[in-house]
Formats: structure tokens, sequence, C-alpha cells
DNA sequence: CTTACTATGCAAGCCTGTCG
DNA sequence: CGACAGGCTTGCATAGTAAG
């Protein structure tokens, strides 16, 4: 019998958005809100709320009206971005308290715009691009690929609900089993019940659309014009698709671990890049324990008898860091590194997908 | 176990710009 | 000018969940 931490692996991957959910900058801002405490649910709505009021004027020159958090008696926008981030597993919420989870704090140290919070930066984009695939690889790819057949949005509209039932029926095809792929027939048959296809799917496919245009895969300017049109690194990241699709449908996270921060190093950065393998142990040793001690600074609790870290909170922000310098690592290589240094005791739980890192 | 509340799925309505 | 489509907001019923 599968525990249920075990199924959860095979449930279908499409985050619940709302046409409202459409700018990551508030993700972002939501987090940092909530920063290292645990805060009443509705405080954290109300100071999003008031944050947003602040930086009105950045998102309306940033992408004009779209998106935008506005407050009104029987319509909460703030919360459908607050669940956004929790589909996105960067908050958790018990009772009426939510904080920021092992994955989501790792957005508090990434480097941000200071001109206009909702462009942003490299780091951010990599992070979050990561987070979406993750919990949403089923809708974003599908629509990566109608973007590449149609450009036309119109033709998407008439598509996608094709497109998206042939990907989930391929998908508990391959895996064959009734118990894994019960999840997957829900959804399934949820969309097949559909009676005003265009009404689910503006809920669906523009606020997708935006995060692209966020994550700059596709084209801002043009966008303000109603075109869809890729960036360059909108292009190069479109060239793995087949790839990612072919993973999605076999074991995505493992492809997320081995390849995901080389492509992203690949599509968007620009500058001179070499891979964490060519380094020397000599350099390795250096590099690692730089970012071990910045990440201890930042991430150990201070209340515990010995400094004590999240692997994966390590992993996720080091990766991320590291590629935006150029330098590209993959989870397994830097898994490697880990359990080689001095000083320092790291345990990885395959089972948890996390493990932990102690100082010595 | 019952009650109260809320999120979600669905539907409708409201702007704005376009085009004959 | 007016019909219409696309983009977006608001409204509502119900299933699901938490509180009591």
């Amino acid at each position: 019998m599968l525990e249920r931490y075990a199924l959860e692996k095979y449930a279908p991957r499409i985050i619940n958005s709302n046409i409202k959910t459409r700018r990551l900058g508030y993700i972002i801002a939501l987090v940092k809100i909530i920063g290292n405490n645990f805060l009443f649910t509705d405080d954290a709505l109300r100071r999003l709320e008031s944050w947003a009021e602040a930086h009105q004027k950045e998102v309306e020159e940033y992408s004009g009206k779209s998106g935008l958090i506005t407050a009104s008696p029987k319509h909460y926008p703030a919360k459908r971005y607050f669940h956004l981030a929790k589909d996105l597993r960067l908050i958790k919420v018990s009772r009426s308290e939510c904080a920021v989870t092992k994955i989501g704090q790792p957005i508090l140290y990434l480097a941000e715009s200071l001109r206009n919070p909702f462009d942003l930066t490299n780091e951010q984009i990599c992070y979050l691009l990561k987070r979406i695939l993750e919990n949403d690889s089923d809708c974003f790819l599908q629509l990566l690929r109608s973007l590449e057949k149609y450009n036309e949005i119109k033709n998407i509209f008439t598509q996608f609900k094709k497109t998206l039932l042939d990907h989930l029926e391929k998908k508990i095809e391959k895996l064959g089993d009734i118990l894994k792929s019960s999840e997957i027939k829900r959804r399934r048959d949820k969309i097949i019940r559909w009676t005003e296809e265009r009404k689910y799917l503006e809920h669906i496919i523009y606020p997708r659309l935006d995060w692209m245009t966020d994550l700059k895969i596709l084209n801002i300017s043009k966008r303000k014009e109603g075109i869809y049109e890729f960036t360059e690194e909108g292009k190069s990241f479109l060239s793995f698709l087949n790839e990612m699709e072919k993973a999605n449908l076999e074991n995505f996270d493992a492809w997320l671990e081995n390849r995901y921060y080389e492509i992203f190093g690949q599509c968007f950065i620009k500058k001179e890049k070499n891979l964490l393998t060519t380094l020397n142990s000599e350099e390795h040793v250096k590099l690692i324990s730089d970012l071990l001690e910045d990440a201890f600074r930042k991430f150990s609790s201070p209340n515990l008898p010995l400094s004590h870290m999240s692997a994966i909170t390590f992993l996720e922000y080091s990766c991320t860091k590291l590629v935006v310098m150029g330098i590209i690592p993959s989870f397994n290589q830097l898994k490697d590194l880990l359990k080689r240094m001095a000083g320092y005791r790291f345990q990885w739980q395959p089972s948890m997908e996390d493990g932990f890192i102690i100082k010595i």
C-alpha cells in the first residue's frame, strides 16, 4: 500500500490559478511580509493589501493594470495570491497562522530589483520558474507547447482543453496503475465536464501567460500590445521542451534535480559560464564552505544547540546563487561535494526529499 | 455530530476598443 | 454609431473544512 505522501507524487501537477493571480512580484512580496514570523493569515493579507497600495505605481508602470490587488468588500485578490503562494509551497498555513516554508525561505535572501519589485531579477526568476515547474508542469508545459504552435491567443483558447486532456490521458496510460493515476483521472473527468470552456480556461491561461511574462519567457513590451512573442531566453528554453515533456511523463523531480539549473543557465544567463565540475578540488572546498557559512547565518535556527539546517533549503538557495554567478551546478554534484566537506555532517533522506546539514 | 464559514467551480455582467 | 469580441471583475451556490 502506498503511503499518502508517496501518492502525492502522482497527483496532477496543476496549480489552481485564478484570473487575478497574474503578477509574481506579489508572491515575493507576500513571502517577505511573512518573513521569519508566524503571522495570522488575516494580518498577512492585510499587509499584502497595503503593500500593494504602496506599490501600485510600480505595477502599473511595469505591466498596466493586470493582476493589480485592490481592496474591495466582495472580492479578495490578496487571498488568491496567498493561495498561489501556498500552491507553490512557499508558505504554509496551520490553524489561522501562516509561515514561510523551508522552500520559501531562500526567497527572503535573493537579489531583488531596486527599481521595480515586479521586474524580477535573474535569481528570482530562476527560483520561481523551478517552483512553477515542480507544481504546475502538467499545465505550464502544455501551454508552452500551445504557444509554440499557435501564436494567436484565440487559437490557444479553442484547442487548450484538448491539449490538456490528451496530455493527462498520456500520463494516466504511462502510470498504468489504478491507484497512482486516480487523482489524475479525477482531474481529467472534471475537465471533461466543463460546460463553459472559455470561462474556466481564462482562469488557467491568462495567469500563466503573465507568469511567463514575469519570468521573461514572453516579451513584455509586445505583451502590452496584445502580442505573445517569445524572448531570446524563452526561445532557448523552448528548445528543451521535448526533453521536459518526456521527463514530465517519467520522473520530473529527478529531471529537475539533474538538469534544471544547467538549462536555466544556458537559457537565461548571458555571461560566461563554467560547469561546477570544471573547478579543482581546492576551489570546490573554498566555494562550498563560503556557501555553507553564508547559508548557516541565514537559515539555521539560533535556538538549537548545534547549528542545523534543512538540506533542501541550502541546495535550492546555493544552486540559484551559483547559476546566476555563472557556475552551473546540479543537485547531485552539490550533494557529493557536501558529503566530502570536513567540519560538516550532511545526510540526505530520499523518502523525505530532504535532509539536513550540521556544523560540527 | 452539528453548525458556521470559506474556497471553489461555475455563471453572468461590465468595460473598452475595434470595425463595418 | 452600435454591435460585438476580448479581457477582466463580480456574484452566487455548493461542497468541503474547521469550529464549536
